[in-house]
DNA sequence: GGTGCCATGTAAGGGGTTACATGATTTT
DNA sequence: AAAATCATGTAACCCCTTACATGGCACC
């Protein structure tokens, strides 16, 4: 379970934040690579808090409900390192898109079209809210101190990978469209349909992605 | 909850397979973007033949034990084909390297480098693995039938997400290994360390891609 | 007057992981 | 002699999501 470590994480470099205060960072400044629910933050806090971790202190405030605001502890501050320092255990993946593309063959063409252009938007959309979250970011820390530091370049470089894996994942959807596209009449099953062989020269039209996988297991 | 239609999806083109099978697919197979345990898919399988979405027969062996196989029902075709139909939802993204190199900032930069070694350590054992079994699979499917197929295309082009994935993974991991090398010193807080400034001019010598975030907040 | 924000939680239920249980055969 | 494969499950536990509960203030 990594939610702790996140929240950890963000008291490393914010302290005085609130259960509310970190469902709004993981919701934009982490939401590229995380997420969680306000259910899941509270009982993790004061699950922290009983460990040693953090330290909690009580704001009354006017005009708006009193609030809990979190301090990471150097007990905290070695747990987070230690974990940072273990041996990463491999990426457990779940993508769901992926799972429903690889299954496309049991809808007819067209609709697997229409489903791709529906991943290639949400992705378009995450691309947007993500460019516009970091530059954000990137703004207010350069107008609070303009040195370099390694939270900035740890930032930039999760938000590389972050950008470029939307982008990736559009351009796959592209990809994948004009494939289905270009066989579409493999989908209609027709008695009297040329069969087309896989082999290099069969597939001398199709997209060269393609053919270069198809390649790979010809010797 | 997507695990119903994985299996589903599996006894779409193999009907007569066993959870046991299945738990064989899903670690091979369909490994790059969906995992599961044999305690999950037993409970799934008996819900989903209360369902009528299969249903099952068992099959007596001598020198193994005996197994229990299913078939999808028209039923259960329906509801794939729906859920392939249905609008997705936005991808709910949990990146546990990703999130651990956000926080990299707080071990030493040496630690960071081991790290990231690490992180590109596994993904080329995933990148591996994912080769093999491709390869495998579509000798065995062309040998059975050499025809073009809509499945194929579908296995191709997940496949070829997945691939590529795992490279852009290693060459990120690269790429960060490498800022962070350059930009070592930044760790040690010393007190006559000259600060280096986010800006166009300060970042001359750093990686372009960085340089090229970075201008992006510079109007 | 309704929606949304601020703020903290509980409760119920579903999803997912690890451990336990069994036992014969095959491979190392 | 030990480990892996085949084969199906249950039980306990943790993680995660959705719904419920409360209530004042600001904005449209």
């Amino acid at each position: 379970m990594s939610l702790k470590y996140g929240i950890l994480g963000f008291l490393s470099e914010w302290p005085g934040a609130s259960g509310y205060d970190l469902k709004k960072e993981f919701d934009t400044f982490m939401n590229p690579f995380w997420h969680t629910h306000l259910s899941q933050i509270y009982p993790e806090l004061n699950h922290l808090e009983e460990e040693g971790y953090v330290h909690s202190e009580i704001i009354e405030q006017t005009a708006k409900p009193d609030k809990k605001i979190y301090t990471i502890t150097e007990k905290g501050k070695t747990f987070l390192r230690n974990w940072l320092s273990s041996s990463p255990e491999s990426p457990k993946i779940k993508e769901a898109f992926l799972m429903r593309t690889f299954f496309l063959d049991n809808v007819t063409a067209n609709e697997a079209i229409f489903q791709l252009q529906l991943y290639k938007k949400r992705r378009e959309d995450r691309l947007k809210a993500m460019k516009k979250t970091l530059k954000e970011r990137l703004t207010q820390i350069k107008n609070e101190n303009a040195a370099l530091t390694p939270r900035i370049l740890m930032i930039v470089s999760v938000y590389k990978k972050g950008l470029d894996e939307e982008k990736r994942f559009i351009r796959w959807c592209e990809d994948t469209i004009k494939l289905v596209q270009h066989y579409k009449d493999l989908w209609k099953k027709e008695e009297n349909q040329e069969e087309i062989l896989i082999s290099h020269d069969s597939l001398e039209d199709a997209p060269k992605w393609f053919q270069e996988i198809i390649d790979e297991i010809e010797d």
